[in-house]
DNA sequence: CCACCCGTAAACAAGG
DNA sequence: TCCTTGTTTACGGGTG
């Protein structure tokens, strides 16, 4: 067999009660998050569930004084105290309903009939009496919460976004994860008028839809808001610690005033300053039948989107998994170390793929770029199965990928265990246009690939005699001998020779064949510059943290154009200009450090950053790949 | 069915 | 002798 250069370690030893520990940790981890949607309470830490368990608890104490009051008024059944929390439950909610829709109808009545004055007495009567629950709800509410939150700042409570356990109430909804509560923030501010965060009408209806969200209830936003103690109205119930500390930080900034117009739904009125803008909220927005039902509309707007998120997210989840099952045998390769990327990663990873499979920490290139750990976690998840790797499911299949994705895909290889859907030719002829002098000898192409591709941190023996082959089949790749022994080159017009014969269809990327073949070198940099035009966004985010990323996704964006054949050439693609991920280009890598015929690098930079760490890694586990083979 | 592409395995040779 | 590098052949699967 061969041995690569460098430190490797055949460790076979090592590696597996590695894999299998950071596995359990994986499984614990799972586990663990189970056994608390369970309501179990694992270490002293309340999860999610718990806490919208006490929450209910509590909310059902406040509903039982609530029915009282509501039972003295209506003439209803006195519920036993003993009475089941679920039923009582059942009743608070469906009293509430039947309070909101009374509300609804005479709110509706009221618009309905313009100013005429129609409301018997009885009808204000019950209106009040329905204000008065639902403050004292409030109020109650806010106690529970505070007492909430005072047990998470001691560390007795952690909330989780999303526990799986949770019922699917309006309930759950206040358990706002992270991505929600931007997305609230973000809907609280591009949306005039949104229920303000810190304001307190909206808090009422909240509690229709409701009852106990927040998952900060935030003590501070009523001591500190202004506003509050402005209108002398009951303080927010759903307001997101993050918004109302924001809110609060800037007292002049309120969600619900901008430009010097109020943005409350509708209403557009101007106030020169903040003082006249309070004093409208106040006058205008103050707590009565219609503001209450605009801030249920709006809520019901939240309510929306939040659902849609969460939707998506799931489906997003459903796809990674799925993905990932497909790519990945369940075979219980025990992967070694990296545990420190293991960790954090494991943290988002068991959010995000709940999958029971050997999560293998394997990332050495550990995530960079954190911010994309949306793939990258689940490809953490590897994919050991050697056995049948299919090829080229890229050259048609990837086709409707778009160049965003293809940048994000790299992220993704980068850090999962699975195979890149491109062929080896197609990665060796990036490799070595990536290069500074656009040549590369046969161990720096070694070393890119692994960098570039957590899945060739396994498997050497086989990747690299493919690679081998490669090398030597294809005319496209030429050996040149140089000073220090032979490097690689590419013949560009070779190399697109022999696509063609791969797909039709898709002219409208013939484009960058072409320009591959006018400008061959520069190629990468019209790819590139595409790219950018194209994807900038996503990419800097995936990017940033290795700029060669960039390279790699031309290369696949190569490969992806490549496989379809184009007939129509110059476009604006061709632009022979440096996109802005070239330009970082003599920034980027060179190969690491630890490679001996490495001289011409400029480069080496980010690799140190990113993998010189874990380079180690890389280097540990091409070998590995070998043993595993054997597995 | 065929031709082609691709990946994999393996034998072999040359050189350090 | 071992390892790396490079070449070549063979085989099987996928695809058009």
């Amino acid at each position: 067999m061969m041995q690569e250069s460098g430190p490797e370690t055949k460790s076979n030893g090592s590696a597996i009660p590695n894999g299998a520990g950071s596995g359990n940790h994986l499984l614990e981890c799972g586990s663990l998050r189970e056994g608390r949607a369970n309501g179990e309470t694992p270490s002293g830490e309340i999860g999610a569930a718990d806490l919208a368990h006490i929450q209910q608890q509590q909310a059902l104490q406040v509903a039982r004084q609530l029915l009282l009051q509501q039972q003295q008024v209506s003439g209803l059944k006195s519920p036993k105290r003993n009475d089941k929390q679920p039923a009582l439950q059942q009743q608070l909610q469906e009293f509430y309903k039947k309070q909101q829709e009374q509300l609804q109808l005479q709110l509706l009545q009221q618009q309905h009939a313009g100013k005429q004055p129609k409301e018997p007495q009885q009808q204000q009567v019950a209106a009040t009496q329905q204000l008065a629950f639902q403050q004292q709800l409030l109020q109650m509410q806010q106690l529970q919460q505070q007492h909430l939150l005072s047990l998470q700042r001691q560390g007795l409570l952690t909330i989780q976004p999303g526990q799986p356990g949770l019922p699917l109430q309006p309930i759950a909804q206040g358990m706002i994860p992270a991505e929600l509560q931007q997305l609230w923030k973000e809907v609280t501010s591009s949306h005039p008028a949104e229920e303000t965060p810190s304001n307190n009408h909206s808090s009422l209806d909240l509690s229709s839809t409701c009852v106990t969200t927040s998952s900060a209830p935030s003590k501070t936003s009523l001591i500190m808001n202004p506003h509050a103690s402005t209108n002398g109205q009951l303080a927010p119930v759903h307001t997101p610690k993050r918004e109302s500390l924001s809110h609060e930080d800037h007292p002049h900034s309120h969600p619900l005033y901008g430009h010097g117009v109020c943005k409350w739904p509708g209403c557009e009125a101007v106030c020169e300053d903040f003082q006249s803008f309070l004093k409208h909220l106040n006058n205008e927005h103050a707590l009565d039948d219609r503001s209450t039902a605009q801030c249920r509309v709006q809520m019901q707007v939240v309510q929306q989107l939040e659902l849609q998120l969460a939707k998506d997210k799931e489906r997003l989840q459903a796809m990674m998994t799925h993905l990932h099952v497909k790519s990945t045998e369940p075979k219980a390769t025990p992967q070694p170390l990296n545990l420190v990327s293991s960790v954090t990663l494991s943290k988002t990873a068991s959010e995000a793929s709940p999958q029971s499979l050997p999560h293998t920490p394997t990332t050495p290139t550990t995530p960079i770029t954190p911010v994309t750990q949306g793939p990258s976690v689940i490809t953490t998840t590897s994919m050991h199965n050697v056995g049948p790797i299919r090829r080229r499911y890229s050259d048609k299949y990837n086709v409707p990928i778009s160049s965003a994705d293809i940048a994000q895909n790299q992220e993704f290889y980068k850090n999962a265990e699975v195979r890149p859907p491109f062929t080896y030719a197609s990665l060796i002829r990036q490799a070595i246009l990536e290069s500074p002098e656009k040549q590369l000898t046969l161990n720096e192409i070694y070393n890119w690939f692994t960098r570039m591709f957590a899945y060739f941190r396994r498997n050497a023996a086989t990747w690299k005699n493919a690679v081998r082959h490669n090398l030597s089949l294809h005319k496209c790749f030429v050996r040149v001998e140089n000073v220090k022994g032979a490097v690689w080159t590419v013949d560009e017009v070779e190399f697109q020779k022999r696509r063609p014969q791969k797909i039709s269809g898709n002219p409208s990327l013939i484009k960058n064949i072409q320009s591959s073949h006018a400008y061959c070198t520069p190629l990468n940099a019209a790819l590139q510059a595409s790219m950018a035009e194209n994807s900038i966004p996503l990419y800097t985010t995936a990017s940033m943290g290795n700029p060669t990323l960039g390279n790699l996704a031309s290369a696949m964006r190569e490969e992806l154009n490549g496989a379809m054949e184009h007939t129509n050439s110059n476009e604006s693609d061709s632009s022979p200009g440096r996109s802005p991920m070239q330009a970082m280009h003599p920034v980027h890598v060179k190969e690491e450090p630890l490679d001996p015929d490495e001289n011409e690098g400029p480069l080496s930079l980010v690799t140190t950053a990113n993998h010189s760490p874990d380079f180690d890694h890389d280097r540990d586990y091409e070998d590995e790949p070998v043993n595993e083979d054997m597995e």
